[in-house]
DNA sequence: GTTGCTGCAAATTTTTTGCAGTCGA
DNA sequence: TCGACTGCAAAAAATTTGCAGCAAC
């Protein structure tokens, strides 16, 4: 039940320091949040599982930013125009995909991905470089049915 | 060069009245830039290409609305927290995707998607149901490289 | 001791809403 | 006429920024 141990705070903090970062109180209770769930927070998710007081919002912004560009978490659009975000294990690029319930927001995290061979094709025939995409799934959840 | 006839402003007003709608001036001029935009294009871009005093940007985020509900334009998430909208034509599900540039903006539509097998697939192995997709590709263009 | 980070408050940006007057069918 | 729609202004929601003090390394 525990997160993976690649996902710790000492490692985590470790992944920090190499870019000149600081694993500072209010880093260390943002990333025990990520690491407590699995599916993507938006930043007032995140703040609102924090204690009171522990992190101010506008620092969960900042913060979010960095980690994002420190590749330590991966940002998500889950078509309602909010970003959120998830934990990425070092080494990992962090592609994969959701589908998310339309009428109670639940979230599965979802492995498989069509074969690179559509993405190269599209982007040989556009003449486009280094192509990537994302690729979410919407409909209705068991429970929900 | 002209867009297709079917969605000329008498069919897009026609469609409009089934719903008990009206084409109002702000709603003509509206459609009339997404006519001219192939891409989609957000709220803000709308009512930058209006002339002054054409229509209230409040009205812009009403009417859009509107017409996304009427199935008259769809809204796409390119993946910057914006929603934006392209119009659709009659019996079109507008179900398309995009290939974005990551310098430039510049976009492609994309007729092409994976077979529907793998969206079965992952409706049925996690019991949801009405099941869709939003797919959206990203690189460097041609002009950017 | 540096340098980066934080809280707080204020500013921006994006989107929504209330309301009284106006317009389309 | 009548309900739908509009502009305007204000509110709400989401995000960013300035700055002086504080904390990590």
């Amino acid at each position: 039940m525990n997160p993976p141990r690649h996902l710790d705070l000492v490692d985590l903090g470790e992944r920090l320091r190499r870019k000149s970062h600081k694993l500072t109180g209010p880093r260390q209770s943002i990333l025990t949040v990520l690491r407590e769930n699995v599916r993507p927070l938006s930043n007032k998710q995140i703040h609102a599982a924090l204690q009171p007081g522990e992190c101010d919002l506008a620092t969960v912004y900042r913060s979010m930013r960095l980690l994002e560009e420190a590749g330590i978490v991966k940002r998500f659009d889950l078509g309602d125009g909010l970003a959120r975000y998830e934990l990425l294990r070092e080494g990992d690029d962090g592609h994969h995909h959701h589908l998310v319930c339309n009428r109670c927001a639940s979230v599965v995290e979802i492995a498989e991905c069509f074969t690179g061979e559509l993405e190269e094709r599209i982007a040989r025939r556009n003449g486009f470089q280094a192509v990537t995409h994302r690729l979410e799934f919407f409909g209705v959840c068991p429970a929900c049915q």
